[in-house]
DNA sequence: TATCAATTTTGATAAATGATATATGTGAGG
DNA sequence: CCTCACATATATCATTTATCAAAATTGATA
């Protein structure tokens, strides 16, 4: 196929960091538990959860409709977010409130809305997965 | 087993957005676009690469010796990585030489540093994954 | 050709996914 | 108290996808 294809000569892309002061050794580290995050949002279902709790505390039968992830995975799915210590839960009455818990994924989500947000030059990453 | 355990009372956890003015629409709308990049991400050893790449150009030999992920499996990683049009290639000789292409993973990933540089409650989110 | 670098393929195993069925837990009425 | 309906959780299964290691292949240089 297409091996090494692009080329491009290395004067065009200067060898440097391309942000000078971030602090990669963390991340290097602690390389399983963030792709263990990552994982949990590389999903297209809980991907919408997670925006879902971003806009607050929400029953499980509201995201189930404002998703369409069908329930036993959604629950499923939450059950991860929990299980990872993403997510928390509030019962009242029947319902269950789930919101998020932990700061790294808002951050997360904040800078995929960044990243995403005004981003016309939409590239060829896909994925496929169907959404439960 | 622990359904809906934690029971937090709701005043604990005011009902508003975190992050206040974050705009999740186009993260709903290309969910699978994004969980798509994410999933390149969600991996060990390509987090590893990815962190190699934000210093600079890299060499297959020099990834494979810094992230100890093996060669035929790097290979195929960083061919992934190509095919998202994340990375790009040149080659020089023998060696081909691997940079990041694409301004989102690199927001991302500083994006990643800041969420777990300093941050020293780690929490449980952890994957089975090997490193190649 | 011999050799080193990188890629692709293959096969085995594990994990995620989506669908369906079933179970639990809670409040409302009888 | 008993049962029903509703909300949520769990179990199971078939299928897909990801993973790694090992082997075979291509590319470039000496």
């Amino acid at each position: 196929m297409d091996r090494a294809e692009t080329m491009t000569p290395h004067d065009l892309v200067p060898d440097a960091a391309p942000s000078p002061g971030i602090d990669l050794a963390q991340l290097r580290v602690r390389a399983r538990e963030v792709s263990g995050l990552l994982k949990l949002l590389a999903n297209p279902g809980r991907l919408l959860i997670a925006c879902e709790l971003m806009d607050g505390e929400r029953t499980v039968s509201e995201i189930e409709q404002r998703t369409g992830v069908r329930q036993p995975n959604l629950s499923r799915d939450l059950a991860r977010l929990r299980a990872a210590g993403l997510a928390a839960t509030r019962r009242d009455g029947k319902a269950v409130h789930y919101r998020l818990k932990d700061s790294r994924i808002q951050l997360l989500m904040t800078a995929l809305c960044a990243a995403f947000a005004s981003d016309l030059k939409s590239s060829s990453v896909a994925s496929k997965d169907t959404l439960s």
